[in-house]
DNA sequence: CGACTTTGACCGGCGC
DNA sequence: GCGCCGGTCAAAGTCG
């Protein structure tokens, strides 16, 4: 309707070279991107959106064949060690990840993970049920659901980090709304998604909770699931891109932008963590780093000594509009 | 009272 | 064709 600025929303933070420098080793797609000379306001989703229109560069999903549990499905040896955190280090350069990619990153593009789509499901919807009045009979509402057409899903751009947190949902200036959690039951090891990030592999758990946007006519929506090697380690899938500012952003002006809360000061202490572990660690021999581990929306995290921060990455803010 | 979470049911795709 | 499973819905419950 009433023509909003249909441009993509764009994060408000610029793009560091910090967020690469936890990654062993900025894939293919990427290298190219300068944060000296990019665009002042280029989110990480947005840059891949516009390198890669998906995101598989970053991370790749596909389903575990039924009948290979955890089994480490990735070629070469770099990936499983990864996890178990034992093994020869973290390999900083990652062959699998291009191996891999070769073979599965169709995942990125159409059918990553055999998800399906329900976005134009909910504008079907919303229309019918404009169109009917209102929904009254739940069962009336779904039942109007149009089949969608095979090859019709499309999905906007997805992509997932790797925290150690302790916290499931981390904070990232959004409003999200759970509207769902699945829990599957009697199998141990499901149609479980592989994450393919860097060289390694991440099998989420079997307990997965659904996100959406509360903005109105935004569709972003994120996943969030453990990995079922290691519970301190969440999968955070984003997909979508917001079609509004943060509202963290909008009240904050500045740099910090979320009010401090009783939990702000465990994700800091848990950034920190990943933050001087992974950049302190040259060579990310620190088989417990999982790189990749930070939210492409970390910037908007609220730190409210950020000079902790600032020490460990000189450069962690002073792209923000200070 | 509004916003949010929980939770069981439902739908459709996919593998067997 | 059937059953499993991922993703979603929506009523009920919870919280501030």
């Amino acid at each position: 309707m009433s023509g909003e600025s249909s441009e993509p929303y764009r994060h408000d933070f610029p793009f560091h070279d910090d967020l690469f420098s936890v990654f062993s080793q900025k894939p293919d797609g990427l290298q190219g991107f300068d944060p000296q000379t990019a665009p002042p306001f280029m989110s990480f989703g947005d840059y891949l959106h516009r390198s890669t229109t998906d995101c598989s560069l970053v991370v790749q999903g596909f389903d575990a064949p039924r009948s290979q549990p955890c089994d480490p499905v990735v070629d070469g040896d770099g990936g499983k060690n990864a996890a178990s955190g034992e093994g020869d280090g973290m390999t900083p350069v990652t062959p699998n990840f291009s191996a891999s990619s070769s073979s599965t990153e169709a995942a990125g593009d159409e059918d990553w993970g055999h998800c399906k789509v329900d976005q134009p499901k909910q504008e079907v919807q919303e229309e019918e049920k404009h169109a009917q009045g209102d929904g009254e009979g739940r069962d009336k509402t779904k039942k109007a659901n149009k089949p969608r057409k095979k090859g019709e899903r499309q999905r906007g751009p997805r992509f997932a980090f790797v925290t150690k947190s302790e916290v499931d949902h981390l904070e990232d200036g959004y409003r999200w709304r759970k509207y769902g959690q699945k829990a599957v039951k009697n199998s141990p090891y499901p149609r479980r998604v592989i994450y393919l990030i860097e060289s390694h592999t991440f099998f989420s758990h079997s307990l997965g909770s659904y996100y959406r946007c509360t903005a109105q006519k935004c569709n972003v929506k994120k996943r969030v699931e453990r990995s079922c090697q290691d519970p301190t380690t969440v999968i955070t899938t984003y997909e979508g891109q917001h079609t509004h500012h943060s509202p963290a952003s909008l009240r904050g002006g500045g740099g910090h932008m979320l009010s401090p809360s009783p939990t702000t000061n465990l994700r800091r202490s848990l950034l920190l963590q990943q933050v001087s572990r992974s950049s302190s660690s040259a060579g990310y021999t620190n088989p417990n780093t999982y790189h990749a581990g930070l939210p492409p929306l970390l910037p908007q995290l609220h730190v409210p000594d950020h000079g902790l921060l600032q020490d460990i990455v000189p450069s962690f803010t002073h792209g923000s509009q200070r």
